[in-house]
DNA sequence: GTTTAATTCAAACGTTTGTTTAATTTTGGT
DNA sequence: ACCAAAATTAAACAAACGTTTGAATTAAAC
């Protein structure tokens, strides 16, 4: 055996919880069931994380490392207009969101429930720094007179809210679009760039000054 | 002991079990954290309700038990004008979802794991009602030539998502606004008002023909 | 080739889970 | 006051849970 197909079993205990949390959430997924999805002795995830939270916890982290990086260049870049990077903006958490849709919902999802304070916190920091990017790009519009004033909040609020939507509601929204709901790939096709037309229309009127 | 407070069981039990489905989720409670809580025997649970399961199954069909009668009612309203109607509409969404929070937030939380058939397809014929209302006031606002024409599905997506980001991610709005997170009453008093002056804002804009 | 550490495994651990049982108490009609 | 039905209870049930154990296997270092 490989050290490549070592450490795969790390990977695929974390792929396969993925998997399940999103489909049964944290508490309805057992060890057993990670364990099995994964192909691996159901003891390697203590020896692995610890525990089943700790699992958790390093999916969440792992999932989250590789953020931001584009939001931040985007924010330094002073060729664009405050409207190309909104719109930029929308195209980044569509394609985000919709690729890492299963995480997403496992976020979503255990985000309300007390888990522990340290996934909470994690999870908190990052809505936060999302926000303050986006405030950032909001701002400068206002201050350069292209956008009207609005609410910042309720505005990111709405940004996310219309994306989590389509991935917490996909069964109603494969039945009003008329799509197979266990075709992963058509649903991404259809879905992304209705979404951004949509998102981009909407927030566009929303911010335009009469 | 009366007869009130004999049926009284019953309810304090679906209560119970409303705090705890939308603190810890479904399968994070037990029945007898249900029972504790309720302050009643564990084997009521199955005495009333057969089940775990069918204790959330009741709990949901009662809370959904009193909708859409003033949507159904403001449908056959002929001297509303779209826009008024639109506005009404997200009021009664933001008050409803805002103070039905916690149940809201277990169907939220539940909707997307593989719980019962009829569970599931309670909450999708829900969905898909209040959907249809809303489709048929924007429909009529395009005829009349006062709404542009824009994509409703995802529209409705963009009313529900940004009110159920308020609810299901209320720890960061509660950092954003400074309210504090223990103070229910508040945080319903600040965000109601808000909530609904940016999505009448953000819904007009966006219907209105530019 | 030997040694040491890292990995893998089946089995078992003690709890907690949802549900049922069977006995007891309370209720409401006559 | 009596009785059948409904409600309530403590105790017990088997099954599933997350985690640990200690031996067996594999990998890496020298």
């Amino acid at each position: 055996m490989t050290a490549q197909e070592k450490t795969d079993k790390r990977e695929q205990l974390i792929n396969a919880a993925e998997d399940l949390f999103a489909e049964k959430g944290f508490d309805g997924t057992s060890v057993r069931d990670i364990a099995q999805r994964a192909d691996v002795n159901l003891a390697m995830i203590s020896y692995y994380f610890g525990s089943k939270e700790k699992l958790l916890q390093v999916l969440i982290e792992q999932r989250f490392a590789s953020s931001l990086e584009l939001l931040d260049e985007l924010l330094r870049n002073t060729t664009m207009t405050p409207w190309e990077k909104i719109e930029r903006v929308i195209e980044y958490y569509v394609d985000k969101i919709l690729n890492g849709r299963k995480f997403h919902s496992i976020i979503n999802q255990e985000y309300n429930t007390d888990r522990s304070r340290e996934i909470i916190d994690l999870i908190t920091s990052i809505k936060m720094k999302n926000y303050h990017l986006i405030k950032q790009i909001i701002d400068d519009g206002y201050e350069k007179k292209v956008f009207r004033k609005i609410d910042p909040e309720l505005t990111m609020a709405s940004m996310m809210g219309t994306i989590n939507s389509t991935i917490n509601s996909k069964n109603v929204y494969c039945i009003l679009f008329r799509i197979d709901a266990t075709d992963e790939a058509e649903y991404l096709a259809r879905m992304k760039p209705r979404l951004k037309e949509h998102l981009k229309h909407m927030i566009r009127a929303h911010l335009t000054i009469e």
